[in-house]
DNA sequence: AATGAATGAGTCTTCATTCAT
DNA sequence: AATGAATGAAGACTCATTCAT
């Protein structure tokens, strides 16, 4: 509302949101990042997505690699804030709540070409760089724990043995790759094909024996 | 055998066989991807990596992409060929080629750090690069079939019900997620870890009816 | 008187004098020389020196080296003023109009670490500006002649042949030197040494024929 | 006579003794700063100077800083070679030595215009640049102590007393007031009259009384 | 065959200046 | 009057490539 007749013409345009401003270019990385990959990523590649002059990043951020930094923490942030929403949305059950993020991690907000492509590119640069290694770490650590409390607690309430940190760290690492997959070669195989993959899996691992609960107790 | 004595000192060295020159380059292309990573990855380091100035490179290729595409053919080619062993050596049982396929996947000589790491890179920047795409398209899609009648002759064989293709997928994907994640945060599984969730997987699709095939025949 | 409240907060004011906050400005520049150099002096440290934002300057100043020119000048205006006084303070006798000048030119107001700073680097970059140029020699030039008259003066007085061009020369120069060396190593000698030196050449050229005028004027 | 014919096309030139190249840089630097002055001093400027493309620096200096140091560093050693030279040239007598650092001071090989001209920047911004400060002190506080050894003895054979620091710092002080003047107004005095003035203070502070130790010892 | 000097285009960053508010 | 957002030119540095030796 404040900022609505902004970037007419490309001339200051007086008292801005700083933070607006920021995140303008933070937008526009994960962008650029879709468009012309990591590589090829400069500043003016991103200024030029962002609408702006090369010199006005430096008003915003100490250098590129801050702001590919704040990226990306952006995105685990966001990546974060989406799971917990749709595990939250799914209810009490841990069964169905393992389907929702599985569904979450195919749909957007968390999957967009753009987001998993900066992804991808996180995770395969992250053994050079510790800053966005702790991203990925931040992310990926706390949330492997989790699903593996998930796991566990479905698999309880299933009656089924199974090592709940393999089947989290399974599922982690099978959306990570089908990810990256699809980054790589986005026609050989289609994103519901990905989710039914993990579905699959939730339901190899955990499903068959799901029926059996709902059943009522004394039944047989 | 013909190029023993080379090396020893950087002067010519009397006729070398040029292909093992090349070879050398596109061995170092491997080492130094895995010390600095892609981002960082400069003719003058993969020289040095190789032991040679940076001048003698444009003798043996074009330029640095020429030579880091073919630096991914040879992995890739390594890989399919190190599969192919380890399949052919697996027997001809579906569910066993299965696993020695995964166990080859996180065993020397295709699990080695260095490979993997320039195999996430090379998945990862893909999508911005028609031929590391094609070099990626061309291990995965067939490999992806070969494993899907593997899954179907398999599953044929048990007397289950699977899709296949898609199991193949989740197959394949998984373990490319485990070598990302491996590859972005070595501390937080352990390559055996990776593969014991591999096994899990088959044995989940697969496995619980594998004993049947191996009660003796005439049981029924 | 006019403008004692200014400055409280950095928002209008409501009507300041311009010269007033011109002088804002150029007594910033001084400032800002002293502490970051010359080579590193940018608008903003100027600004900032100033209390007063990058937009502002434009208002009071054309561009940067109209500021600088104007710093400078004021500069020299300062250092004529204040050895004129110094002169006049000293009473009729050109020897101790002399050694007044020399006293002038070690203490405040002329001498000043940051003062003294700004004139040296005026002084090393006069080649290069013929505006700076034009300050150095509109400030050198005239001094230099009336240095030489004071010492003809006091020559005659003492009777005692001297070159008085030349020693005005050596005594600009040798104020000048000391200046520069104190700027460049503050350590090496101290400003009380430095004005010695300066007494010691007056004395050296002049002041062994000092007792014979005081002398009764009768006596011979 | 190994690199005659050098720099004929601005391509490689084969092996060149890369001490030579770097020789060349430091050469440009001093040639640079006399054209276009210290503030616009860029690595453009320098390597058009050299003769060689802007990138050639890199091969040979960590970057501009370095070189701009080294080239310090070797005026400061040239200016200390020369003097101790000239030194030596004068034969044992402390009066003429000093008269010999004099002279040196005011012709080549010390005084060139592009020399003084690099030194006075060199002294003028030290106060900012440790490492050029440190260059600065390592030249002239040991000769100061030199000449004030010489001033000492030379005052002890003629019988005279003098604060023969205070007259090694007016020595140094009047002649760097001098290369400052000159370079910021080479108009107002021309080098022989500057080196004049050096001769006079000499003669002020020692010549006086030089003719009469030659005098036989019992003459009077 | 091998070296490393040399090039120059490209990138990040800085900064004086402009201008809407 | 004062601010600070925005621009764009210029600078230092990197690096793939070329080429004389």
């Amino acid at each position: 509302m404040a900022n609505v007749a902004r970037k007419e013409r490309g001339r200051p345009l007086g008292p801005t949101d700083p933070e607006a401003r920021r995140q303008d270019f933070v937008d526009a990385v994960v962008r650029s990042i879709a468009q012309c990959g990591f590589e090829d990523l400069t500043v003016a590649t991103i200024c030029e997505a962002a609408g702006f002059s090369r010199g006005l990043i430096a008003h915003y951020f100490p250098g590129k690699d801050a702001l590919l930094l704040r990226a990306v923490q952006e995105l685990a942030k966001e990546f974060e804030r989406a799971s917990r929403a749709a595990v939250a949305a799914a209810g009490p059950n841990p069964f169905d709540r393992l389907h929702a993020v599985v569904d979450a991690s195919f749909k957007p907000p968390i999957f967009t070409a753009e987001k998993v492509l900066v992804w991808v590119a996180l995770a395969s640069t992250s053994r050079w760089s510790p800053s966005r290694a702790g991203v990925y770490r931040n992310l990926y650590r706390p949330y492997r724990r989790s699903l593996s409390r998930l796991i566990r607690r479905a698999a309880t309430e299933c009656r089924v043995e199974i090592n709940a940190d393999r089947v989290a760290l399974t599922l982690t690492q099978l959306v990570e790759g089908l990810w990256s997959g699809w980054a790589a070669d986005p026609d050989s195989f289609s994103v519901c094909e990905a989710a039914a993959a993990c579905h699959d899996l939730l339901n190899a691992y955990l499903g068959k024996y799901r029926q059996q609960p709902s059943l009522p107790p004394g039944a047989l």
